[in-house]
RNA sequence: GCCGGAGUGGCGAAAUUGGUAUACGCACUAGACUCAAAAUCUAGCGAGGUCACACUCAUGUCGGUUCGAGUCCGACCUCCGGCACCA
């Protein structure tokens, strides 16, 4: 230990360690418990920001926390390595994808390093390796098997400016979730993932991780499956066979339907206008929403409603009525049933839609009065058209619905479902907003979907034994929106597995979510060749414990990987439902804007980034990671402060020079470990031994829920402490010693989760070898008794406002401290004229005089 | 528009979940050291008031519950996120 903290020496001296020694290479057969903390992969762009030192420092804290607890904790880390920006500098500078992302994952992995950031090194995956998307090849081809990956041509959603497809989840909002340009819609054959067949259980499962997930999250998971409960209603058309089927939520309402309203998609259309002489206006209108829905360019405009009678007529199968059946541009072909019943009084699209064509809107429900509950009274005939300024939507009283009139709308909800389904035109239904998952990409870096397609035979999947179908070394990348694979011959041609005539493989590669959707099972085998993993060894590690990472993937990457986990599951790979316990998402950090009040996440075109390299330079990792674990609570966002790391590193330092003013004196063998009775120690020493238990007892809480801003002030309080105890080393006695041995020895420990190296030098210079890990450092326990105050101070308060304060012992009665707080001058003073109502006394905390 | 989350010193924030509001840090002010500055150390630091106390006011606003409210309830205001005609 030297007499200066020198971070840059520190920690280059035990990163060499941790490195030589494996520190933080875990196996499965241990016998300690396992703890499994896990950071979101990182894409490898070339540089950590400071998102990612955020992320790692809160990761490696726990990992720490848990560590010298005495867990066995697994802290792997690998790179989502397939994507856009590789095949962009392929694009732009000709460079080769691999090359590039290869070189950009040797120096972020450096600049970890540089971090402290305590991984399983040995664990390290990479998604764009063969022997890692081999296993993406093998999901695709097991749930083809099953069943969960088809091909079907569909609009999809189309990124102009990065030239390929998007999912739903990508394009949520209508915008490229990378480059934000406005999607367009393109009709398209892809591979899909049912993802909509585990939309129950999507939702279902919620219920076990409610408690552990944020709220924020799980609503944005709730709100995007989209589950909504209603029923199918099959209403005839006149003179026609055929049904049109219409979901509803409210099929209360349906005395009021006044329409049937169908999308421009729908296919019954054609049928329904075969040889009628509106069938050119109509499919024209059918033409033009498609193509205004194909071009629009701001998602968020809600279009004006359009639409065109259709002249046919649709029969409500409850009330026998005729109604017009219309198409319109509101209503959409991907969701329901792609057919709407229009009930103008009591939905605001069927209004605005009535008002515009003056089609008739007819009051079915009326509000319930509140305090009576009753049906307010409802006067004139009303099952005429009556005027209404807008839809009254909410739930209420059945009126003008024949038989149903009177009842309420939760009852005849059931009711009318039941009906339908008895009589046959109709039955209970649950949609869902969610689509399956489009996984095709045109792109070249990515894994290669592994079929074969034959003139003979059709799509034919690879057979398992011949994967990986390997990406070749490269391709000629012009950007223009088809696949790169398509213009490599020795890719494309091969023969078919079937019939072995010859065949060409399909181009597309796998959306880069699904790598990310199990990687981190991976991290429990990562070199197994025959599967993706053993089962038995990730039924030792997970599910994960605690997984951090930001809230911008709360949708996409969250809900594929659950929906994946879900799968594993019917494949036997694992046996729970979730494979997250515990989930953080942390805040984002920001930074001032040049010549501006705004604080913005850190960006290159803003300007207002910070190299994490920079400041690692300038205060180390160890002050860095301080700051950003000090400034805020981990959810928050932090505001990056160079002022603030400057505080970090001069508490680290005063800490060092704490130590090294006792390391002799404590390493000294002749009063190391005496241990002495609180009662035999001075006063001042009393003092520092109840504020280190308290210390202890507050930390390790705050650590349970993550309170890692408040641990490090905690800190901060137990350093100012042994600073106010001011002992000399040269002249203090054994139990004086003693005491800041205990002190020292929590505060070094303590601090281990943000500062490792200069914890580990701290250690050492206390008189430990080995480093932490090697030696007996522990989590220290509290002590309760001896964090227990010997006198309480209570306040007194006069009606509720505090008057003053009384010393009192800690097994005080009520009576007593009643007297000694009426005996206090100030508050006679407060209470003089007045008279005593009653005194309230909360025992071990407060006394309040209420008077009159 | 609908749905979430949040409003506490100059700033980031804390408050054992209804019981001493502002811990810890940043910034700032004064002093010590220095020829001087930086660094470091010491002290102060919500507002008003006072020589100093006392005292009064203060957790977005207004009201309520309570002996007691930053915390619970109601209404409103502001900011930040999410969603986009989902029948």
């Amino acid at each position: 230990m030297d007499e200066k903290y020198f971070p840059a020496a520190i920690e280059k001296k035990w990163q060499h360690r941790w490195q030589e020694s494996r520190a933080f290479e875990v196996k499965a057969d241990d016998p300690r418990p396992k703890f499994y903390c896990l950071e979101m992969l990182p894409y490898p762009s070339g540089y950590l920001h400071m998102g990612h030192v955020r992320n790692y420092s809160i990761g490696d804290a726990l990992s720490w926390y848990k560590r010298l607890q005495g867990f066995n904790v697994l802290h792997p880390i690998g790179w989502d390595s397939f994507g856009q920006p590789a095949e962009q500098a392929a694009i732009k500078r000709g460079v080769n994808p691999r090359d590039w992302t290869e070189e950009n994952i040797k120096h972020m992995s450096g600049q970890m390093h540089r971090l402290g950031i305590s991984y399983d090194w040995s664990r390290e995956i990479a998604a764009h390796r063969p022997e890692y998307y081999k296993w993406d090849q093998w999901f695709f081809l097991k749930m083809l098997e099953r069943g969960l990956a088809y091909k079907k041509t569909s609009a999809v959603n189309w990124c102009p400016k990065e030239k390929t497809v998007l999912s739903n989840e990508q394009s949520s909002g209508g915008i490229c979730w990378r480059c934000g340009t406005a999607v367009e819609k393109r009709d398209l054959e892809q591979w899909f993932l049912r993802i909509t067949d585990y939309a129950e259980q999507l939702v279902n499962d919620i219920a076990e991780i409610e408690a552990t997930w944020s709220e924020k999250v799980l609503k944005r998971q709730r709100d995007w499956v989209g589950r909504s409960e209603g029923a199918y209603i099959d209403f005839a058309v006149k003179e026609n066979d055929r049904k049109i089927r219409v979901f509803t939520t409210r099929i209360d309402t349906i005395y009021g339907a006044t329409a049937i309203v169908l999308a421009a998609e729908h296919p019954l259309l054609s049928d329904l206008l075969a040889g009628s002489a509106l069938q050119a206006d109509v499919e024209a209108f059918a033409q033009k929403v498609k193509a205004a829905r194909a071009a629009k360019q701001d998602p968020t405009v809600v279009e004006e409603k359009e639409g065109l009678n259709t002249g046919a007529l649709a029969v409500n199968p409850f009330s026998g009525e005729h109604v017009p059946i219309w198409v319109a541009n509101y209503v959409l072909m991907e969701y329901g049933t792609g057919a709407v019943m229009s009930v103008p009084a009591h939905d605001e699209r069927d209004f605005e839609f009535a008002q515009r064509y003056t089609l008739p809107i007819r009051q079915v429900i009326a509000p319930i009065s509140h305090d009576q509950a009753q049906v307010e009274p409802v006067t004139g005939a009303m099952d005429q058209s009556v005027e209404m300024h807008q839809a009254f939507t909410e739930y209420g009283v059945l009126i003008n619905s024949g038989d149903w009139g009177g009842k309420l709308s939760g009852a005849a909800i059931t009711e009318m479902t039941e009906e339908a389904h008895t009589k046959g035109f109709g039955e209970a239904a649950i949609t869902y907003r969610i689509r399956d998952w489009g996984i095709s990409r045109q792109r070249f870096w990515g894994a290669p979907i592994p079929i074969v397609y034959c003139d003979e035979c059709g799509a034919v999947p690879v057979p398992m034994d011949q994967l990986p179908v390997v990406l070749p070394e490269t391709a000629e990348f012009t950007g223009t929106g088809e696949s790169p694979l398509k213009s490599v011959a020795e890719f494309v041609n091969t023969t078919c597995p079937k019939c072995q005539r010859p065949a060409q493989r399909e181009t597309d590669t796998m959306d880069t979510f699904v790598d990310s959707s199990w990687y981190f099972f991976r991290y429990c085998d990562p070199h197994n060749h025959d599967a993706p993993f053993d089962p038995q060894l990730a039924a030792e590690w997970t599910p994960v414990d605690q997984y951090i990472g930001g809230d911008s993937h709360a949708v996409m990457h969250l809900i594929y990987t659950r929906f994946w986990t879900k799968v594993m599951r019917d494949l036997g790979l694992v046996s729970f439902n979730e494979p997250v316990k515990r989930l953080l998402t942390q805040g984002m950090v920001t930074n001032q804007v040049e010549g501006t009040d705004d604080w913005k996440a850190m960006s290159k075109s803003l300007g207002n980034g910070v190299d994490p390299d920079e400041m690692i330079a300038a205060y180390g990792a160890d002050a860095a990671r301080v700051f950003v674990l000090f400034a805020a609570p981990v959810e928050n966002e932090l505001r990056w402060s160079e002022a603030g790391v400057e505080g970090a590193i001069r508490f680290l330092r005063r800490a060092y020079t704490m130590v090294w003013r006792w390391h002799e004196r404590l390493s000294n063998p002749v009063d190391s470990r005496q241990t002495f009775k609180s009662e035999e120690l001075s006063q001042g020493a009393r003092q520092l031994q109840r504020k280190t238990h308290q210390t202890i007892a507050r930390i390790t809480r705050d650590f349970e829920q993550l309170h890692l801003n408040t641990s490090v002030a905690q800190l901060m309080e137990l350093f100012n402490a042994l600073m106010d105890f001011n002992a000399e080393p040269a002249t203090a006695s054994a139990g004086d010693v003693s005491t800041v041995r205990e002190a020292l020895y929590a505060l070094v420990i303590m601090l281990t989760p943000f500062s490792p190296h200069a914890s580990e030098e701290m250690w050492e210079g206390l008189g430990h070898q080995g480093g932490l890990l090697m030696s007996e450092a522990r989590w220290p326990v509290a002590d309760k008794e001896l964090a227990q105050q010997e006198e309480l101070e209570i306040p007194v308060q006069v009606n509720g406002k505090l008057r003053s304060r009384v010393k009192a012992a800690l097994d005080v009665t009520e009576d007593q401290l009643r007297t000694a707080a009426l005996a206090d001058g100030k508050v006679q003073a407060a209470l003089t004229g007045r008279e005593i109502v009653k005194v309230i006394i909360v025992p071990q905390r407060l006394i309040n005089i209420v008077v009159r």
